[in-house]
DNA sequence: CGCGAGCTTGAGCTCTATCAACCAGTGTGG
DNA sequence: CCACACTGGTTGATAGAGCTCAAGCTCGCG
């Protein structure tokens, strides 16, 4: 039932080289820099689109790193809300708790991404965010970002479009748990984490997952089980390869058809 | 199978005249100041906490307003973004449409709401914005909006808290959608609408469905069908009084036990 | 009165959750 | 160095929730 061939270490072509000093590579080693100004995230985090003169007053919120290890919580659901955080390096989820002892993961953030977002309005945090692997983030106080965005018309601009893609993605994952079959579902993820790689400048078609199969079922409003069980299939057919955590994109286009395209 | 009672008009209690003044009215005739300053939905609104000589200046911004008809679209998929819209009176549905030809709705609006704050980030409209009855909006130019958030930060604040309050509903349909049962889906549906009918000065336990089954299944993942089950069972469970679209909340404590409380 | 849109109910079937067993890899302690 | 436990992944069997198809009903309207 599976390809031997995968199981074979000499077969693996996932690997090799080229790949590990991009999307495979965890992240953590590839921006160092402390401010935005110098930061290889500034094209896609916060600042981007600021001119380099309004950086400078932004260096001067971002100041405070905070490091996480896997596992570990930023922050937790019904904490005091004063602060963004930016993912340096690593990746989060964001996890509801539900009464009957499940969870669901309403977000995966990678580094680049701003979490907390949902809290602004209501001055305390609604979730849990958990580091999927060792992570560095970004804490932005969130009365002196608003502060600023009053002199700096840009920035206040870059705010609203953030939240306004953060809607536009939830809408998108609305109407992914609300209309598509779990094969859809699994395949939209995987072509979602492509582009967010790709975007991040690594390898579109070749990562590593770095979550669980629980956490994508969770995330994905499906049993862990029926995850791994897809994965299996879409190996079969020759859509990806994997191997655990890591994955490799053989077919998009497939994949695309599959989702079918709205 | 079905309480005959219910279909017997005398034995109606639900088109009494205490009700129909309040949330059973379509509201169109509720409000028809035609500036923010005087509108009656103003604590709600876009406008909500600020300062009346800010009020003001909003009014100016407002001063456009569009009736739709049922079923007339507002504005369509594709379409440029420029103008926010805030539903006076009637309620609306946004529905994203899927390449199988069925369509998904993402969110139901009532007056009081405002529509459009996801496309901010792209400009342009993801989705289709539809009348679900006779309604009217407040249409909202941004680019004059967001110049005067700069000049006033309390409506700069409002402007990112209901972008914020948009992101954090949405989670909450995601978690509906990702891990809810067809049961606690409804019995959310109708605690939720409870809820801002409530908000709005209506009636909390009685009141309209502005939409039809369909719209209803659409919304919450659900085949139009189960919908229909569901209703007539809350009904002979004694949760719910129920004739087409009008509904009573007859046990909103057991409803409530049926969602779980997270 | 007849028609159509929307609602209800039934029957059957499919998808996916659940339960369960097993496997691989990793870490731990004797 | 091996036994053992533990985490995460795979696969199978089974059952049930909800979808689909289909028929009939109600109500408002021309």
């Amino acid at each position: 039932m599976l390809n031997t061939a995968v199981r074979d270490p000499v077969a693996r072509p996932m690997v090799r080289l080229p790949y590990a000093r991009t999307a495979l590579q965890p992240a953590n080693s590839a921006c160092a820099m402390n401010s935005c100004s110098n930061c290889c995230r500034q094209g896609v985090c916060l600042p981007a689109g600021l001119s380099s003169a309004n950086l400078f007053d932004l260096d001067e919120l971002t100041r405070v790193k905070r490091r996480v290890k896997r596992g570990a919580v930023l922050y937790h659901n019904g904490d005091r809300f004063n602060t963004l955080y930016a993912v340096r390096s690593g990746a989060f989820k964001t996890v509801g708790a539900l009464s009957s002892g499940r969870e669901k993961t309403t977000g995966i953030h990678l580094s680049g991404e701003v979490m907390g977002l949902d809290a602004i309005s209501s001055t305390r945090h609604h979730y849990r965010a958990v580091a999927l692997e060792d992570s560095e983030v970004c804490a932005i106080p969130f009365a002196k970002l608003q502060e600023l965005t009053l002199r700096i018309p840009e920035l206040q601009h870059r705010l609203l479009r953030m939240l306004s893609s953060d809607i536009a993605r939830d809408h998108g994952l609305m109407l992914l748990l609300g209309s598509m079959t779990a094969e859809q579902r699994l395949a939209a993820f995987l072509l979602s984490l492509s582009r967010r790689y790709k975007r991040l400048g690594y390898a579109a078609d070749h990562f590593i997952l770095r979550m669980t199969r629980e956490d994508i079922g969770d995330y994905l409003g499906l049993a862990l089980e029926t995850v791994s069980r897809l994965m299996s299939r879409f190996q079969r057919d020759g859509l990806i390869s994997t191997q655990q955590r890591e994955v490799e994109l053989k077919d998009a286009t497939a994949l695309t058809e599959i989702v079918g395209h709205w």
